[in-house]
This record gives C-alpha cells, structure tokens and sequence, in this order.
DNA sequence: TTGACAGCCGAAAGCGCTTTCGGTACCCTT
DNA sequence: AAGGGTACCGAAAGCGCTTTCGGCTGTCAA
C-alpha cells in the first residue's frame, strides 16, 4: 500500500488546504477563499458554514500561497544594530516582545535579520525588500543622521522609528522625551540644592544621547548655572569610570553628576566609592533605563524609565496602521508619538552635603 | 500607452522574475531554474551564462514562491521566552545576533514570534508549524523538564537547544557547562582557602541552575566540605540582596559566595557593602555569565563567561546541517556540544582574611 | 408572463518557482 | 550508415491561494 503513495505528498493528510476544506463542504476553493476573506458576494449562511468548517478542520492558510498570490508580504523586518553597538540593550528583548505580540494580533510575522560583516544595515535591508520578506521595518537606536533611516524614507515600504533621528517630521516614529526627562532630572538637583552638576553624556551621533545632553544644558541654563563640566562620548559602564574619576579630580568637584544611561550611572557610582566617597552623599548621581539592577546596587539608583515592552507594541500598531491599508493609499498621515519617562526617586540623589535643603532656584551661587 | 498596462502589474518592472531573467536569455523558466539549483543536466557554459544573468539583473527568487513549490520552509522559528521570565536575558540580542547571522549564511530566516497572554509556548510552536511559517526551531533557558522540548520531540521539525533538559540524550544540543564550572569555582576558591562557602542558587526548575547548583554540591564534596549553606530560588538582583543578608547574619558567616549569575553575584556585593563589610575582604563573591558590568563595578566581578553570539551562531550551524538535508532522510546523528566556561579572575575573589595563602586542598579545617 | 436585476457561486487564470518527463541533437560504436 | 546512448533543454503540471468574470438562480416590477 505504501508502493502507489509514491506520489509527492508531503504530509500524508496532516495539513488542511483551501481545497480539501472546498471539498468537504462541496464548495469552490474560490468560494471558500472569498468567505473567508469578508467579500460581500457570499450568503451569509455560507459564509458561516465555512467559518466554522474551517475553524473545526483547523484550516490554516499557507501564507506563502497567499504572499504569493497577493503580492503582499504580511512581515516585518527588524535588523539587529550591528554587531558591536550592541553592547549595550537591554531593552532589546523586551522591544521585541512587544512588538511581535502586537503583530500576532494581525497574524504577522518578526523577521530579525543580522548584519554580516562586512556589509551594512541597508544593504541588508534592501535585499530583505527586494527578497519579498518583509513589508516593512522598524528601526531602533538611530542616530542623529541614519542611514538606515535615508534609505527607508527613499523606498515605499513601511517603517516606524522607535527614537527619532534629527530631522523627523516626515516619517512615523515612537520616542520617549528623554531631553525633557534630562530637564526634569537637573530641575529636581538643583531643587535639592545641587548647583555644581556635571554630565556624563554618551556619543553624540546617537540622537538620544544629543537629545539628553540637550536637555541638561536647557535645564542648566534656565537655572542659570553653568552647563560647562560635560564629558561626552561615554558609552558603558567602564568608560564611565574613567571619566567620573576625571570628574571627581576636578578643582571645583560637582556634586551630582547626571549620567546619560544606567549602565553610566553604575560605573559613576563605583568610581565614586573606589574614589574613597559615597554616591549619594558626597556626589548624587542620577541614571536613565531603568535598570531592575539600579535597584539593587547600593545605593540604589535614581533613575528614569521608559517602557520598553508597551514601546514595542505600540510601534508594532503604528506599523499595522500603515501596512494595512490598501495597496495604492496615499502614504497615510504619519503618526509621531512622544512619551514621557517618569523619574523613580531612589538613593543616589540626595541635597548637596552641607547644602541648604529645600527648593531654591534662581541661581545663586 | 499607459492605458492598456492596466493589466496587474505590481511593481512595473522592478523585480525580475525568473521569467525574465528566463527570455532575457533565450531560455526556458525551467532551465533557469534548474541552472541555478545546481541540476547535473545543464551545461557548464549555460549554467555560467545563467549565473552571470542573474547575478547582473539582481535576480533574487521570491522565496514565498520557492517555498510554494518546494514545500520547505527555510526559516527557523525563536520564540521568546514567554513575558515575566525574560526579566534577566542579557544575552538574547547576542544568540539572536549569531543565530541570524549563521543562518544568513544559507538565505534561511530568523522569526521571532512573543506568546501572548493566556497561551504557551507550544501553542505558538504548533501554529508556527502549522502555518507552515516555520521549518525548524530554537529553543532557549530550557527547564529540566521542558514543554516546549517535549512538544518538539513529538514533531518530525528539526530543533537544537541552547542548553539542556534533565533528559537530553536524543536532541540536537549546545549546553556550556556550568556544572563544571561550578566545579571549577568553588575549588579556586578552596585552593585561596575559603572553607565555608554558600552557595546562591537560582530556580532549580531550570536546568542550569540545577546543573550549578550540582557543580557546587560536588566539589564541596570533593573538598571534604560541608555543602550546606545554600539558598535557592535566588532569581535576580533584588533576591540577592536579602539572601546575602541571611548569609552574612549566620552565626558561622561564610567567607565566600558562588553565585548563579552576575546579576544575583552583583546583588551580593552589594547586599554586603550595605552590611558594613567588603566583598573580596571578608566575603569574596564569583559569579557566572560574564556580564559587562561585572568588570565596572566594585570590587570588579570574577566570574565564568560564556559566548553567547558565538553559541548563537554554532546552533544556527548545528540546524542548518539538520534542516539542510533531504527530505525523507532519516534523523541524522544528533549533535550534542558542551561548551566550558572560563573563569575570570577579577578582584571580587581572594584569600579570606586571616587566613594563610597558597593552595592547600584537602579539607583541613 | 417577461425582462431585468440582484444575489451567489463556480471556473479559470494567475502569483513565481520547482521538477518530472520527454524530445531533439549530437557523438560513438559496429 | 544505422542504432543506441548521452547531453541538454523545453513543456507542462503543479504548490495553495486570490480574484476577476461570467453564469445560473430566484425575485420583483412592469
């Protein structure tokens, strides 16, 4: 019996195609297909005998089949920073999360894609474009001016930033306000009397790390201090402990010191004890992430966070509301969303030692 | 002339089918086909014209139509580890990157798909499956008895895991071997001096946790010591800190502690500066993992490291060669790897105080 | 009682690729 | 010079689904 099953049948009668499913209500596949999909020439009472036959069959479409028959790729593509920057996400798995739960909803599909040395993240994407294995993108960590970013905006395909580059007033986007979060975070120091107040600050290209330093020297200004004790392009926690201890030999030391990422923040809180004193007392220090281990380090890290998950499905439904629409629609109204990270008050920030406590801005010295 | 283009064209001339590529050369579709799959009936001159064509057009095969046809999916399924567990995976944007990266290497995909809330992992898996979106899985953070392996085995689609169940010996595996390396760290630390080491363990329904917790248990053995100051369950920073406490108001207070990760190994030295004392004086501290941090913090981490991107990349090339084979080929040989860690020695570790230095195994108390 | 119209559904043509099955040409034997 | 091989390539049938186009029923107005 097994000699004349040499025909090529992949799973004996495993999975269930539109066909057998037409057949088993002695209906056209073209009927069945047309039923499912909501299309209005179908009787109702057809209509749900089929739903139900299909979802008692357990009828699952082959969306190869039907990304081939309809020309549209129910995917999106995700690229991994190359390899090297990133050290340092540990939100990486959290967007992801969130994102891929809220394309399930529409039955889409996570395609993560690495880069290979030697070659660049458009050049990866445009082949996963030109592949037919996405429809679509979002981008993380961009930088001021993104390639990525270019290159995207130049294709018809869907994308939505999680951060925003410099210039983003014509594609959709999700970022926290991390600049107003650096205001708010100087804007509480000086509310405890801190007026010498230094940042730590990550590399510039990165528009986040631009947007918080910017923040910090509004903050600083409208306090009327001087935004002037700034070391840049701090990128992990070691960096960081070098450039605290360059912190902690100046003449005039800073009494808080605003760190750019937690992972900053960390280092700076070592360096600090390392240098014989205590992180918040002798110098506060404030984080930005928040880390579950800012709360464990001692002392416990002031800190701002975001949410990473909720990020990730909410780019996840902006992408959908793009890639869902009909095929010749103008590009829609592009949605930009900023949210605000809230800052979580621990130990590390506390009044200037010998300070006055108490609110006093204005500037005095 | 636009007028009778009205036929569905849907990019108009921008991707080249292998019809094109096809008369472009004078050649059938199947030919060409055939020329570029490496099919012994084509002639060595065709086959280079053919390859030359393709390569000049960017000719790039849809792979919905390829997999139509062929009835193989080339893309292998991650599932997240599902939403509360993921708290501490600092290593899955690495696997991830060395996974995708590998599979790159042979046009195989990477699809990430998140379990939503009120279902599990194998029902993700099963529809994956089922979807025929997914030819081959890995799966990570293994339990000793694990679902998600019990479901695959059940499945003809191939799967290798990062890391191991309880019963392990007939699937395709890439484990390191924490055991050993527990094994390894309580006799550094023997050979420093220590007698009374504690042991902060993580969930033991998880494999690794259970295989370190083994480590530790044997070589304390070994070493004529008493392996009974263990606390489990020890999950992440913030458990760390009160288990640490519990350590050090023993009556008998360890002078050493090996713990399960860098995260919960982070959470003790500073559980113990919170004390009073200073991790690496009067209690050293070894950890696993391999964190970044590690090395930025006070005292600097010792601790065992792995390499998650390249584990990533040998399990991507361990289900390659499972994947890549025949049809009807029975289960190959099943490769089964162990990896070793390697312990860094850092400051967080040395010679309990008071006590005399050099190695002296043997369980003198 | 017709004719016109909805309302519903079947037929069939693809989507882009793979793979089997023949069918020419051509080269070697005897 | 004829027969038997090879070597190469074209034709065509799918893979499972979508979508256009008609065509066949009823139904209702004229």
């Amino acid at each position: 019996m097994a000699k004349d099953t040499l025909v090529k049948t992949p799973a004996p009668s495993a999975t269930v195609s539109i066909a057998r499913l037409a057949d088993h209500l002695g209906l056209s596949a073209g009927t069945v297909s047309r039923a499912l999909n909501g299309y209005p020439d179908i009787a109702a009472k057809t209509r749900a005998r089929v739903q139900d036959a299909a979802r008692e069959l357990g009828y699952r479409p082959s969306s190869a089949a039907r990304r081939l028959a309809r020309g549209v790729v129910e995917t999106i593509g995700f690229v991994l920073p190359s390899r090297g920057d990133h050290l340092s996400d540990p939100f990486l798995a959290e967007i992801l999360d969130g994102l891929a739960a809220e394309l399930a909803t529409h039955d889409w599909d996570l395609l993560v894609a690495a880069v290979p040395d030697g070659h660049d993240e458009t050049e990866v994407m445009d082949r996963l474009i030109r592949d037919g294995k996405v429809g679509g993108f979002v981008v993380t960590r961009v930088r001021r001016a993104d390639p990525r970013v270019e290159f995207l905006r130049g294709t018809d395909v869907p994308f939505v930033v999680h951060g925003r580059t410099a210039h983003h007033d014509d594609y959709a986007w999700l970022d926290v306000d991390s600049e107003q979060a650096f205001v708010d975070a100087v804007d509480y120091l000086v509310s405890l009397g801190h007026r010498r107040i230094a940042l730590l600050g990550g590399d510039l290209a990165m528009n986040f790390a631009w947007l918080r330093r910017q923040g910090f020297v509004k903050a600083m200004t409208a306090a009327g201090l001087d935004a002037d004790v700034i070391i840049d392009g701090v990128g992990n926690e070691v960096a960081a402990q070098s450039a605290t201890a360059t912190l902690l030999d100046l003449p005039q030391r800073p009494t808080a010191i605003v760190c750019v990422t937690d992972a900053v923040a960390i280092g700076a809180i070592h360096a600090i004890s390392r240098a014989g004193l205590t992180a918040g007392r002798e110098v506060s220090v404030i984080g930005y992430d928040g880390l579950p281990m800012g709360a464990a380090i001692e002392p416990a890290l002031t800190t701002m966070s975001q949410a990473s998950y909720d990020a990730g499905r909410e780019v996840g439904r902006m992408l959908l509301a793009q890639a869902g629409r009909p095929k010749g629609a103008a590009r829609p109204e592009i949605s930009q969303t900023l949210w605000e990270a809230k800052l979580t008050l621990r130990a590390s920030a506390n009044p200037p030692v010998g300070a006055p406590t108490g609110s006093s801005k204005g500037g005095l010295e």
